[in-house]
DNA sequence: CACTATCGGATAGTAGCACTATCCACTATC
DNA sequence: GATAGTGGATAGTGCTACTATCCGATAGTG
């Protein structure tokens, strides 16, 4: 196909394309004149994912390059494509390695992931991204935060678990760095969203157990408190709104 | 204290201090002279929260603006402060609503949350960045992610059911509106570096059972795998090379 | 008191990012 | 053979988030 059919069929503009076959995100098409180029298949999908890790994952388009360019790079093992893809995904934290604050957050975080005995190497960026969530934490005075770390482990690796084996068993190196990439980007902005909408559900049905009144004050161990049913139309008192 | 106190204790240069008093997400100080001011320990709190908003939460200033305004607002109802975190947090999606693709994949997301039972506002922007991930997985022919709803679901819940209580206990609106903020949105880098964090863990730990070998492709219900143990090092058979 | 550093406030400038527009010589197609 | 479209190059745009500079006034110091 040429540019016009690859523009229409993706939803991106021509001068997009152009920028990102420029920029090494998307491999040139197959030159049949000076002047003409023909696309397969492939660069749609390409063009695809880039948008997917671009508009719902909220990657840069620098970010995008790297995850794609071990698409195209002959074979790398899986360690090389689980860090790449988290790579692209972390918060860049602009912190200076010289702060003892944020030496002992970072050591802190090291030793959490320790603790939990995880098997992670001492330069996962993600450990960054913890070490930044508990040095804001610790300036922002918030303890309670630090206390559901256990939560949050939990939810994490529960997560992880039916995450990781599926792209762990393809053969396929582009296949499953391919896999790797959308699980984590796309995951990360799903579970998100799943998140946020739990967050209103519970806002919304949540009410103080009479027993154990509201507390004033946001402890590290809060009251529980009494939710809606975890699952299941039938069991919730409230019809829903949406729809 | 006076601004460049404020700047050496928040690590914020005085331009960029100067520029959010510009940009309103912090409130002036209290002006002593026609060119004196004296800033308050509420100021570095705020400006404490705002680079935590910017920096570990990646909110633009906007955003920032955002969620500060209310904590200067009066009074607002629990719904809104929720909404406005929310409305914050959320990665905005840039879908033509008379796409047809788009408004499927709307509707089935709003039809996902109806089945959970979930009380959810059907203008809920979380719901539009859950359409956002049906669409790209759909459009990449990802139909393992969408498989996976439920799990998600269940640790979105889980995690809501500790979040969202301890901050519906607060009785001072603004206390309540800060601690939504910072749960919102450091919750959401907590539990995506979390996440990362497990992914790595069962990456480099998990291998195939021997009675179901790795599948060679990546279909909607893939084995289950056999993972390291959830918690404690004492179990663990591989020494964490972390410390 | 003089002198220097700093202040609040205003205005202007900058760097980076992600496109977007225009131009060119050429070519496929009606 | 007119017209629209193509690949490739270069330049320009709009936005965000700061930074820099200047000003007259004032605080602190000796």
């Amino acid at each position: 196909m040429r540019i016009a059919e690859l523009s229409d069929r993706s939803g991106v503009p021509i001068p997009t394309i152009k920028y990102y076959l420029r920029e090494g995100l998307l491999p040139p098409g197959e030159l049949i004149g000076r002047n003409q180029a023909r696309y397969q298949e492939r660069h749609l999908h390409r063009l695809r994912l880039i948008r997917a890790l671009r508009e719902v994952g909220g990657l840069s388009v620098a970010a995008t390059r790297e995850v794609v360019s071990v698409l195209d790079s002959p074979a790398s093992g899986r360690h090389e494509q689980v860090g790449m893809a988290h790579r692209a995904v972390v918060r860049r934290v602009a912190a200076d390695p010289d702060d003892p604050q944020w030496r002992d957050a970072r050591r802190r975080a090291e030793a959490w992931v320790r603790e939990l005995g995880w098997r992670v190497e001492p330069d996962a960026p993600a450990l960054d991204q913890l070490a930044g969530v508990f040095l804001a934490a610790a300036r922002l005075g918030d303890e309670w935060l630090l206390a559901q770390l256990p939560r949050y482990a939990e939810a994490g690796l529960r997560l992880a678990e039916v995450e990781v084996p599926p792209t762990l068993a393809l053969a396929d190196p582009a296949e499953s760095m391919a896999a790797v990439a959308v699980g984590t980007v796309l995951g990360e902005a799903l579970l998100a969203a799943v998140r946020l909408l739990a967050h209103e559900h519970v806002s919304a049905t949540w009410r103080p157990t009479p027993e154990r009144p509201a507390a004033p004050d946001r402890s590290a161990t809060p009251p529980a408190g009494e939710c809606a049913p975890r699952n299941g139309a039938d069991a919730d008192p409230h019809p829903p709104p949406v729809g």
